[in-house]
RNA sequence: GCCCCCAUCGUCUAGAGGCCUAGGACGCCACCCUUUCAAGGUGGAGAUCAGGGGUUCGAAUCCCCUUGGGGGUACCA
């Protein structure tokens, strides 16, 4: 058997889509479990919808999710690579031309004459008798000189495909056998408009034909329309290739997974701090197991296990909480020059938002890692985490200030006196092992729960009630700042 | 409407006739750890395997029907 070739081929109309993403991992993944070529295609022919900065988006993010293509267009700084160039649709034009010429030239296919109104009239007219909408077949069997006669009135006409009679089947991977019997298919189809530009369909099926695609692996939404891809590979004569169609990923109500209803874009989950592992192996789960019980798995390792046999039939509702738990997963596993350099971009942003004053050294960050890495869900929440670190000032109010079981004198009393013992510490000896005993000896010497104590000293130095251990974020902060951010809170203490 | 596909805990799934008094994970709830929050550990609740018929000594697993859900039905992709 010869090498599996596969492909992705998105439509530039929108950014990169979790769908797309899902359907090009499980074309990755087969190819490189199998040994065969992945391949990207840019399907644009619809150039209303079509925009370059949608290509980009889609480009950028399959590169990112670590999908490389073998063959397909530039990315990155790559070039494009691969013998069948080019690989986007609208500079594959004159392909269809021939391909479209030859089905003409057969009577395979026809020119129609049909305005949108007289389509949107028929349409209504099935839709009143109840029947389902199909081509009434008007220009199917206009003679030559019919067809020369609206031609010389300058009407151009669209491409219709003869669909015939009889049932088409064939053996899907993921489903079995399926059959379609060809009248249900809607009448003859136009694969050409009339302004010349090739249509779904019929690009679809010249170009997985020429680029030689051996599988045709893709969402559940294209089970329906097989049938008339086979039908334009046999007329074309060309070998049908083999099909699977993955299930779909659904919004929380089980329908499509949708813009409307989920965050779609990978761009905001990348924006959000989601990394390419966390992905990658989320994605690689719905509609799929490895038939064991592991579940945190690197890409490679989800190579060595891939089976399209395997592949769900049933949707997947898309749980944006399994993900979070996967990327923490991720999270902790990254090295720590690794995710300095991931979390450098999430600073820099919260810089840009004025919600810090200023950019952490990667120094600084690294030494932060131990406690702030099992503690971040998403790399954005790097922020919300630690964000009082690089800030000139906390926002103290004097409620959160008084733990829950104290009052505003004991939390004043409490605070001072906190002051005293971390002054009494030294500059030298300024580390979470030093700071911890006199405290906890303090709280004991007054009768306070350590807890209250050190929630008190938190709220002071940090504005939060909940961040990092206690004596590893006196450290972060320094000497300097706690005693400044102390002497503020017993400020603002004074005026309650 | 018509065509096609699908159906195991709330969610993702294991399960390819006996190993299932249905396993794991997320989430949820307890408890442990603990200065808060996490992370981690332990335990728990949670599925009459959509329902009904068959086939079989035996069915979550095979067949049929019903129901429910989804997708498609464009000169979009």
């Amino acid at each position: 058997m010869t090498a599996p070739r596969v492909r992705i081929a998105p439509s530039p109309t929108g950014p990169l889509h979790i769908g797309t993403a899902r359907t090009a991992l499980f074309n990755y993944l087969y190819a490189r479990h199998t040994g065969g070529t992945f391949i990207l295609r840019l399907e644009d022919t619809d150039q209303a919808r079509s925009s370059i900065a949608y290509e980009k988006d889609i480009l950028d993010g399959l590169h990112w999710l670590g999908l490389r293509w073998d063959e397909g267009p530039e990315v990155a700084g790559e070039g494009a690579r691969g013998p069948h160039a080019p690989y986007r649709q609208m500079e594959r034009l004159p392909s269809y031309a021939e391909a479209a010429a030859r089905l003409l030239a057969a009577d395979m296919a026809y020119p129609c004459f049909c305005t949108p109104e007289e389509l949107d009239a028929d349409r209504k007219a099935k839709e009143a008798a109840k029947l389902p909408p199909r081509y009434v077949g008007r220009c199917a069997t206009l003679t030559v000189e019919e067809r020369a006669a609206r031609e010389s009135e300058g009407r151009r006409g669209a491409l219709r495909f003869r669909v015939g009679t009889g049932v088409v089947g064939f053996d899907d991977i993921v489903r079995g056998h399926v059959e379609f019997d060809v009248s249900n298919l809607g009448g003859d189809f136009a694969i050409v408009r009339a302004d010349g530009t090739p249509l779904y369909h019929f690009t679809v099926v010249v170009d997985d034909a020429t680029m030689q695609m051996t599988h045709v692996i893709r969402g559940e939404d294209h089970l329906s329309n097989t049938p008339k891809h086979i039908l334009l590979f046999q007329a074309l004569g060309y070998p049908v290739p083999q099909f699977a169609h993955l299930p779909l990923i659904l919004n929380p109500d089980r329908t499509k997974m949708s813009k409307r209803k989920s965050q779609t874009a990978i761009s905001d989950y990348i924006a959000q701090g989601f990394i390419r592992e966390a992905l990658v192996n989320y994605l690689a789960l719905l509609g799929w197991a490895t038939g064991t019980e592991e579940e945190v798995l690197s890409i490679d390792e989800i190579v060595e296990r891939f089976k399209l046999e395997t592949v769900h039939k049933g949707g997947a509702v898309f749980d944006r909480e399994r993900l979070e738990w996967l990327n923490g997963q991720w999270i902790r596993r990254l090295d720590p020059d690794d995710l300095v350099d991931r979390l450098r971009p999430f600073v820099e942003a919260e810089l840009a938002a004025g919600r810090i004053d200023w950019m952490p050294s990667d120094d600084e960050l690294r030494g932060l890692l131990p406690i702030v890495g099992e503690r971040l869900p998403t790399l954005g929440a790097i922020g919300d985490l630690v964000g009082f670190l690089w800030v000139k000032d906390v926002a103290l109010d004097p409620v959160t200030l008084v733990p829950k079981r104290w009052d505003t004198t004991t939390t004043r009393d409490g605070l001072a006196a906190a002051r005293e013992a971390i002054v009494a510490v030294g500059e030298v000896s300024f580390e979470a092992d030093e700071l911890e005993p006199p405290l906890r000896a303090l709280a004991e010497a007054r009768g306070w729960k350590a807890g209250d104590l050190f929630m008190a000293i938190r709220v002071a130095v940090t504005g939060r009630t909940a961040t990092p251990p206690l004596f590893d974020t006196l450290v972060a902060l320094g000497r300097d700042r706690v005693l400044a951010r102390l002497d503020r809170a017993l400020e603002v203490l004074a005026g309650a």
